[in-house]
DNA sequence: AAGTTTGATCTGTGATCACACTTGATTTGA
DNA sequence: TCAAATCAAGTGTGATCACAGATCAAACTT
């Protein structure tokens, strides 16, 4: 084979259902959805521009991830915001990317955790810069933050169910971003602090402390908010 | 409306792709299909009597659930059994049913402990008549004990997650379950029955335990005899 | 004028077909 | 005799069509 010496790439052959499963994904983690909002097949089809095919197998499976709810009409929906829902998330989400967190930090090596500082770093500086579409990479930057470390916890198990938790936290922690993104980067960019400063020390419970710190505060923010809404 | 008045029961409307969905999602947590065995598409449609576009949607959600894999050649089979993904569902299990669990002893009420004791006797019943296909009602009894269970911990979130983790455990668990049907069966009776008294005293952490030592023992086993074959 | 019926339109579901790719046996060549 | 090329069967993928149920508005009936 001639690949190896003229350096060729494996070109991966890619579906079209992967690419609409992909997409769909980033919608629903960055909150481009609303919660509630309804979604057809055939509407996606046009705006992702393929049949219908590649579209109604992705939601299907985004369904049983539990990222949108099919109801008795058969019609799609991304699920609405219910304070219990809030509380039953966010309680998945510290047994479970605790663990995951503090797996992580005693596998750490120095490599691991210059390539984590990084991406802090590179969130903070685009946090100073005034980026027109701020947001989109805060959330981008934010996933990339976390999923460096859930990748090094070595669990293949774990992750895709972390993955989960976060298609269903996305359509409703957008509003959360863009209330603290005056008042609570601060906190955001120390809680990050913390958890390299954790995982650098190898301190498995500070790590899972400083996360569930993390995770806690647009959660916390938006049952207020709903709280005050109800009354 | 006369419906209430008749009492009629909503029929429900369920599709070709639900029934593929469950039976596979039954055949896959019972054992019967091995570990790294390929599963094809038309195959299976025509073992279900179906086309193939239910089944590939049901294999679709399957896979997305982990429960089975995708091999770069699109071939879609039953995950093999390896050390390290023993060890790794292990671990997930027994935080995510631990906690689901302890969620349940601190919500249960004297008719659950009624349901979930009458399950367990009728599995121990089951177990002295000598039934021919014993072991597949020893799996359905099991899972409906301890699913009985995690269904009273009050959170949607884990349950699909502790559903996809015995999606992933059903395979390579059989032989685990035809091997202690002898020797291990008081041990699993002693420990239903440990989790039900710890259930009815509401004590979140003996139900853990308890819960603990039930599913290691198939687990244990299955590592042992792997660490076997290897040598 | 209020309620009912009817009709058109839009929804997801399932079947069928065409296509590209993989795989394994067969045939051809040296 | 062995290796390479070839052919055939089988695979998942995606597009298209037919169909049943849901939805909503206009027309009709009372």
């Amino acid at each position: 084979m001639a690949d190896t010496a003229t350096g060729l790439a494996p070109v991966g052959r890619d579906t079209v259902q992967d690419r609409v499963y992909s997409e769909l994904r980033r919608a629903l983690i960055g909150g481009l959805f609303a919660p509630g909002q309804v979604l057809t097949i055939r509407q996606l089809a046009d705006a992702l521009v393929t049949s219908t095919m590649p579209v109604r197998e992705a939601l299907g499976r985004l369904i049983t991830e539990q990222a949108l709810e099919m109801l008795p009409n058969r019609s799609i929906r991304v699920p609405p915001v219910t304070m219990d829902r809030i509380g039953d998330l966010l309680r998945a989400r510290i047994l479970i990317e605790g663990e995951a967190m503090a797996l992580a930090a005693a596998r750490m090596t120095p490599h691991l955790v210059t390539t984590i500082r990084a991406i802090m770093l590179e969130w903070e500086e685009m946090r100073l810069g005034g980026d027109p579409d701020r947001v989109d990479r805060e959330v981008t930057l934010n996933h990339a933050f976390h999923f460096a470390i859930y990748r090094a916890c070595g669990s293949i198990v774990l992750l895709p169910m972390i993955e989960s938790l976060w298609l269903q936290s996305g359509p409703f922690t957008r509003a959360a971003i863009y209330a603290f993104s005056e008042a609570g980067a601060h906190d955001a960019a120390r809680f990050h602090h913390d958890i390299v400063q954790a995982l650098e020390a190898g301190n498995a419970e500070a790590a899972r402390a400083a996360l569930v710190a993390d995770i806690s505060r647009p959660f916390a923010y938006l049952k207020d908010k709903l709280g005050k809404e109800a009354a």
